[in-house]
DNA sequence: CATCGGATCTTCT
DNA sequence: GAAGATCCGATGG
């Protein structure tokens, strides 16, 4: 199995993202080993579009996608989750694909006892965060190389979908830029998580 | 099966 | 101070 370039990662996410599809994402640690074949990502792109976290400029917690193209942007939301994007473009320019969902090829007993609460194999990994916990990453692998054979988390070429299998449509939960058809899955796939409107929750009654 | 609210805390305004 | 690239269990049809 060929280990992704970094050379092959430096493009505009729309176009990575597709490439993504199908690849296998490898995490290495004590416990052992998880492999997860992608089947549904998200392309974000830099100061152009309103739903990325580089929208509003540089920060500190965007900081990575603001550099080399290969590494690993992980991001923690509604205060318990992580979920991690693959960085793109040049050094630089940021831009990143969010990996939304991915099927098990490795490490099924591990996996299940990281998601304990899924029931069904195949929604292991059905969406950002569980893709997340499923190959054990936390804050502390934010900024990895996923290109380098001794990171602990690695990305690999799998098969190539056809572009026939591939279908898009809007990003999963997202209020900025909902008519941009910027999410990527492999048609028929069971681990594709289910589409969800985004927008403003109602707002909450105050005590 | 669809919908809803709660959990929980970091980040930027 | 509020919203957020989510998940899960409960509830109702």
């Amino acid at each position: 199995m060929r280990q992704v370039t970094q050379q092959e990662l430096a493009h505009d996410p729309l176009w990575v993202a597709r490439k993504l599809l199908g690849c296998e994402i490898r995490s290495t640690s004590p416990e052992g080993e998880v492999g997860v074949r992608l089947v549904e990502v998200e392309a974000y792109r830099g100061g152009d579009d309103p739903a990325s976290h580089c929208y509003r400029g540089r920060t500190e917690r965007n900081a990575v996608m603001f550099g080399p193209a290969g590494h690993l942007y992980v991001y923690f939301v509604y205060g318990m989750h992580f979920c991690i994007n693959v960085v793109c473009m040049t050094d630089g320019v940021p831009g990143a694909v969010l990996l939304r969902a991915g099927e098990i090829t490795t490490g099924l007993e591990l996996a299940r006892s990281r998601r304990p609460a899924v029931r069904k194999d195949v929604q292991l990994a059905s969406g950002p965060a569980r893709l997340a916990s499923v190959l054990g990453i936390t804050r502390e692998h934010n900024g990895v190389d996923l290109t380098d054979p001794a990171s602990p988390i690695r990305l690999y070429h799998g098969v190539p979908v056809p572009e026939e299998e591939i279908r898009s449509g809007p990003r999963v939960g997202v209020a900025a830029a909902m008519d941009l058809p910027w999410r990527s899955w492999v048609d028929g796939s069971p681990a594709v998580s289910p589409y969800r409107r985004g927008g403003r929750r109602r707002p909450r009654t105050r005590v």
